[in-house]
DNA sequence: GCCTGTTATATTGTATACATTGTGCCCATT
DNA sequence: AATGGGCACAATGTATACAATATAACAGGC
């Protein structure tokens, strides 16, 4: 790598800098999505700006915009970690996709296209490849994709990108407090959903969507799992 | 600047310089959303940082954030200034507010107490007399509190801090997009939604909401100004 | 032997210096 | 006189150096 990114430093001089830092964020936002980093993972600064071989000042920028969205927690002088959220968190998050996702179905069902339906078609269909396959990750980014994919699909650029924080998020709560091997969306689940939105039935999805999303909600086991030795900390600290 | 700027760095050694950072970020929120600072206006790091004396690393930081909530625009290499919000962000935002701040309003009924209500009434009492008296900004600035602490009565912090850009955004649009002397909520409008949400009727109180933004959307003259000689920029520019 | 206080190390916070790039002005040329 | 190129200035992007602080290891005392 060395090579391309002496290469990439020098005639990096234009815009492409933006592009670079675009990409590094998105491999640290991907690998927290995926879990490959788990919540309360340390992200140390100095780590990450050797791998990426940028400074940290770069770093630092890309971390302010996670915790932004709440994937990285910043503790003032103790850096950056995987954001481990909390049972409160968790319920705001689900509350939350409930009340956008179902209520953006009728605008998806009255404007998707029928590319757009085989699009999702296809990503639900990767997405159970991967499950069947046993590739977790790929399974766990293609499930957020797809919830991603149809709330831009309501053609409202505000909420769809809140909602992709909202999955974000949601694959961080899957990890604390999900079952491992169920990770949330059933397998048919979407494609039964692509169905009743290529038939117009927007009342339809969106009933589907608050079953879907309540679903995974109630697959959870919402124990805060305290730490080693926490007794004085839960009954004392702030 | 040198003398206060070592003072400060002497004592601001603790903590303190996150709050430091965060009244700045205040600062400048309010300025916007007061609007201030008109969509637009150029945001020199230079003038921020000794505005405020500190150094551009914390403005950075700081415009960052802002930008990430769409109130700043920033511009590779031009530096950043007040969003503009085009005609159809001004849609979206507006969308989103009536899907979510509606939803939220049964959630509210059952949940806001006494007290809670007081405080309503007395913020909408504050901005009447505001409004009367001439304080646009002041008016301005309540109005959106009113929207935001109402969705914070909601118990869904996630939801209630996204309702809170979108309030912010919302005074942008309503800076560029609005009609002078006329700035959005009228002025009953609130007390009557105190009253059904103290009887507990989150449906009326739900409805009412409704009518009520779309009210303010309804208000807008959704004309995109062009610039003083821009027919060539609308024709060719991207 | 365990607990506490101190010191050392490692990591973040901040500022500043340097490199890069966009913008506007001025001059030369047509 | 107008246009195009070049140059100078100004503002941002990046990295590094320095300062402050939290953690952990270690030593001394109870």
């Amino acid at each position: 790598m060395s090579d391309a990114q002496a290469a990439g430093k020098r005639s990096a001089s234009k815009a492409e800098g933006d592009e670079r830092h675009e990409a590094i964020y998105r491999a640290v936002s991907d690998a927290i999505v995926e879990q490959r980093l788990k919540p309360g993972a340390r992200l140390r600064e100095d780590a990450l700006a050797e791998v990426f071989s940028i400074s940290r000042t770069g770093i630092r920028k890309i971390l302010q915009r996670l915790a932004l969205e709440q994937l990285v927690t910043l503790t003032p002088r103790r850096g950056a970690s995987v954001t481990r959220p909390t049972a409160d968190e968790a319920k705001d998050v689900f509350d939350a996709r409930q009340l956008i996702e179902c209520g953006l179905m009728p605008d998806v069902a009255r404007r998707m296209s029928e590319k757009e339906a085989a699009e999702l078609r296809d990503m639900a269909q990767r997405e159970r490849q991967a499950l069947r396959s046993g590739q977790q990750s790929v399974a766990i980014r293609l499930s957020a994709d797809f919830h991603v994919r149809l709330a831009q699909l309501s053609g409202n650029a505000t909420l769809a990108a809140f909602v992709e924080t909202l999955c974000s998020r949601s694959s961080l709560i899957l990890a604390v407090y999900g079952h491992r091997g169920h990770l949330g969306c059933e397998s048919h689940d979407h494609d039964d959903l692509i169905g009743y939105l290529e038939a117009g039935n927007g009342e339809r999805a969106k009933a589907f969507m608050n079953r879907h999303l309540k679903a995974i909600e109630a697959s959870l086991s919402m124990v805060e799992e305290e730490d080693s030795a926490p007794d004085l900390q839960q009954i004392f600290g702030g």
